[in-house]
DNA sequence: AAGTCGGGGAT
DNA sequence: ATCCCAGACTT
């Protein structure tokens, strides 16, 4: 489809010239093994840069090295991954370390076929570990190549086609300097997210700017095209902080897979959508059927107190989460199953849970 | 090809 | 309020 375009090696002198001059100075930059370039990636998916460097950090150094990795608890991981999002990165970690320590001696696999089929590793990720930690030659296209790509040459086609994403891979691999992929690739993204941003790109900065089509065309800014998301639908959903009056929170564990699988939550009960994004306050009534399915139908006499609202967004969905909080007395607590555990406030950082509920809990023990 | 899967920062 | 981000997996 483009098989007139690509980099030429004129154009890759500018840009590693550029990227020794102004990469940033990352933790995952240093000592490039092929575990610690893996949970970079890994982390790095769909996720900035400045978000994962506290998360990445603390990984490291509570699992140094791979071996460490196939050993952990799901649980651990899930924890030291809580608040980034996308859960199953973290589950696939643990799964492809085993893999690996079980049927590869331990030794990150160099054959890229191998790699591929590890739990967690797509196209990118396999490029990406391979390219920077190996110096396999495998050309990575994620979001800020493509958007180089586009730019540079002036492609102008909708990239969410699958034909286009085949197209854009073919015109990476075509461009890649063989025996310099890992700069090749390390320094497109760089440029990608430090120069031709998505909006405003600095093309006075650019080391390509002299070559780049768009621009000369005027409409970099208007690239890459892509169809606009359909509208995501919005609920209600009751949220419960039910308290023991020892200092202890009721939660459950949510079904290891789907939607922030193996995490910890409050007791939560989904609402019917909303048209609006503003309703009047909420009502009890949500409330009350959450506390019911709580106690399986005989719920304690006394009303749970309103604590607030919080609005929170995912990728396909977005909740209006009201809050309610009721302190039982040691008489009426419920037992709790093995999917269910009464946590100490003090133990809440311990637990993997998703970033609302982490807020929702904040919040209301913060105003206690 | 389309839908699922988080969360936060920039615009 | 929408878009985007060092994407992968399921259907």
């Amino acid at each position: 489809m483009y098989d007139t375009h690509c980099i030429s090696r004129g154009q890759w002198r500018l840009l590693h010239e550029w990227f020794e001059r102004e990469a940033r100075d990352l933790p995952w930059r240093t000592r490039r093994t092929p575990y610690r370039v893996w949970i970079s990636e890994a982390m790095l998916q769909q996720t900035r840069v400045e978000t994962v460097i506290p998360y990445y950090k603390r990984f490291l150094k509570a699992l140094p090295s791979l071996d460490a990795l196939s050993r952990a608890e799901e649980d651990t991981l899930l924890q030291l991954w809580s608040g980034l999002g996308y859960y199953s990165r973290a589950r696939n970690l643990g799964k492809a370390a085993r893999v690996i320590r079980e049927e590869h001696g331990g030794r990150f696999p160099s054959d890229p076929a191998v790699v591929r089929r590890l739990p967690g590793f797509g196209p990118y990720t396999t490029a990406a570990v391979l390219s920077l930690s190996r110096g396999v030659d495998l050309a990575v296209l994620d979001g800020n190549v493509i958007r180089v790509l586009c730019r540079l040459f002036d492609l102008d086609e909708d990239v969410s086609q699958g034909s286009v994403q085949r197209a854009l891979q073919a015109l990476a691999d075509r461009s890649l300097w063989h025996g310099r992929a890992g700069l090749c690739n390390e320094s497109l993204m760089e440029l990608g997210a430090l120069v031709c941003t998505p909006s405003n790109p600095v093309c006075e900065v650019c080391p390509l700017s002299a070559g780049c089509l768009s621009r000369k065309a005027g409409r970099q800014s208007e690239l890459p095209r892509k169809k606009k998301k359909a509208p995501r639908p919005f609920y209600r959903q009751a949220v419960l902080l039910l308290l023991n009056g020892q200092g202890g929170i009721l939660l459950r564990r949510r079904p290891a897979r789907g939607m922030l699988g193996g995490l910890w939550e409050l007791p939560s009960l989904r609402g019917e959508a909303l048209e609006r994004r503003h309703l009047p306050s909420p009502e009890k009534d949500l409330a009350l059927q959450l506390l019911a399915s709580v106690f399986s139908g005989s719920p304690p006499k006394k009303d749970p107190e309103f604590i607030g609202t919080l609005k929170h967004e995912y990728s396909h969905f977005g909740l209006r989460l009201e809050s309610w909080k009721l302190e039982i007395a040691r008489s009426v607590v419920r037992e709790s199953g093995p999917n269910e555990r009464w946590v100490q406030q003090e133990e809440l950082d311990e637990v993997g849970m998703s970033a609302s509920d982490r807020k929702i809990l904040a919040d209301a023990l913060q105003a206690r």
